[in-house]
DNA sequence: AATGAATGAGCCTTCATTCAT
DNA sequence: AATGAATGAAGGCTCATTCAT
């Protein structure tokens, strides 16, 4: 029974198909039927949507990005002090909504397939600089200008770190240790 | 012309061509016919040495896995003072021959495979448990038991979370830099 | 907001977006979202009155038909003379309204599909019958019965072979020189 | 039960298969399935021997246009007189061989193709060149060139007119018929 | 009068895998 | 030791068509 203003419910609820099921296969290699069925819709729908595979996969992870950027905006706005910033930041990578197995899956995933495609790697590296941006925004306060710099580099590679290394564990992703280990460093490095 | 002994070097090209095939494709997505093709035989006699695509898929981990003991080993031999056995495992993880697109190419996608495959989970545990007693083994004699777990988990996470970036640049890989932000973690935490 | 009578409009314009369509592609082979697109109007729409593809195919063809008889019928009421008549329907059917390349392409798609469909192929039929005997009501004053058809049969043919080949060339199809031939075989075979 | 040098077996099995199909169906709209089963083997051969259906569907029309070439050859070799010539090439356009359903529907879907095609536009433009010099070597001998080049444009076209107006009829060609068109312009043209 | 929403059916294509030789 | 021959299964994508609004 078709009715009107479907488009954005459809849409959206392809792509939360398309995060349920990269997360179950860990793969980007999930067929589109999988998806349109987990969203209940013919797979014929999410073309007529998206286009194509490419281009359901690239909208999704554009949401991940995008939801993970919303969140940080909101996070920064309560912080008052650099160091507060900075704890923000790391509870957002690693609050219950990002790091979940399905949007660690996804993830990784993601940054395997941006090897080959331009449009996703672009989209990852936008994040990557968002990521460096806003850690600088805590960090030059509190660090020399070189030093600020390299830990920023340093928390970035952690954070991706402790994403991939949560595929080889099993059950529920521990993130209160994972901020732990990242906390610690930056009080090594923090004066 | 049949010819005898050809065994050890098949198995050993036609790996190499794994190899070299993921690195091209960025992926576990290669086909047989592309691997046994850079190999120089016929698909069908990839299936005869190995049984399967898992199956060799599974070998050429467990090859790069045991260079990379073997790299370990030796730069542990001649390490004479704890503080020299970490900068050998990061000399050894970053080395030429380990941080190399194919190989870093490679090291991503059976992460990513991990999640779906046992045995490779198994696998790429029992390196992550290699690399944690060897980094330990040098930690334990400058930090108390405690902040040498942490750190010996900061900089595991940090050479696979540098690995990971690397997909995300183009150009050769930047061993220097790399080596150069884990020591300089390592410099904070030790004493 | 609705209008009144705008169905002959819709239907006339969904019958030319056939056309250029076909023109376009060079063949049947159509979707109806473009032919609609075309026409400015939802594909639904052309559903909606014109039932099918094959129905919107075929109006198309009796379309193009009906303007040829119509063309026909009008330079045959001014030629004088039986030679004149003979002239007249060459001038038709290489005028610069027919001999255009997506009413060629049209036409070929059409032969061709009337192999398959019987109701177009009645249609292509009565065309022919319709161009014998035009070509008759001329020659049948300049020949003997027998010969007279034997040359309206080879006027037919020769029309279409010279329809035919455009396919094969590109840039403007030249009716001149179609003309000519044809011309030029008449006289071989008039006294 | 694999036998080996099968592939020139199952390549020209499958080029028959092709043209049966297309002759069955009257247009080149048919399925590599089809034509694999009409053939004997699975679709998957079709595509290892081909590449793609375009290939396969480019090999047919090679194939058909080889063996007429090869027939029109034979056929002039044994042609002691100009005219002699002219009618050689007109028997073998319209052989059993030739003037048959299938290989004129093909023929037919083939000229539709080439509007879309450059591969096989450039094949059917080699063809009339072929058929052109053929018609030449006879009629440069009995026609001044002028006239000669246009008779020689006639002939083909009458041929293919023909060749395309035997999609409006029903039951087996009738060669003879069309062979007698063509003599009778022949005759009108010739002193 | 007109359309957005939705789908079933089907096609091309790829690939891991098998097997007789 | 090695391979040519062959295929089943599956996946991405397209399109004519329907229907409630």
């Amino acid at each position: 029974m078709p009715k009107l203003g479907m488009e954005p419910v459809r849409r959206r609820a392809l792509i939360d198909a398309t995060i349920a099921a990269i997360g179950d296969a860990g793969t980007l290699d999930v067929t589109m039927s999988d998806i349109a069925g987990r969203a209940g819709v013919s797979s014929a729908l999410a073309f007529h949507y998206f286009g194509g595979k490419d281009d359901l996969l690239l909208a999704t992870m554009r949401h991940i990005l995008a939801e993970l950027a919303a969140d940080a905006r909101v996070a920064l706005k309560s912080a008052e002090t650099p160091r507060a910033r900075l704890s923000a930041i790391l509870d957002v990578n690693f609050s219950a909504k990002q790091f979940r197995p399905e949007i660690i899956a996804a993830w990784l995933a993601f940054y395997v397939e941006a090897q080959r495609s331009e449009p996703l790697r672009r989209l990852l590296r936008i994040y990557a600089g968002r990521l460096h941006s806003n850690l600088m925004s805590g960090l030059s306060a509190l660090l020399p200008r070189e030093q600020a710099q390299t830990t920023a580099e340093g928390i970035a590679a952690l954070i991706d770190g402790l994403y991939i290394r949560r595929a080889l564990k099993q059950g529920e992703p521990d993130a209160a240790s994972a901020i732990a280990l990242v906390e610690d460093y930056l009080s090594a490095k923090l004066p």
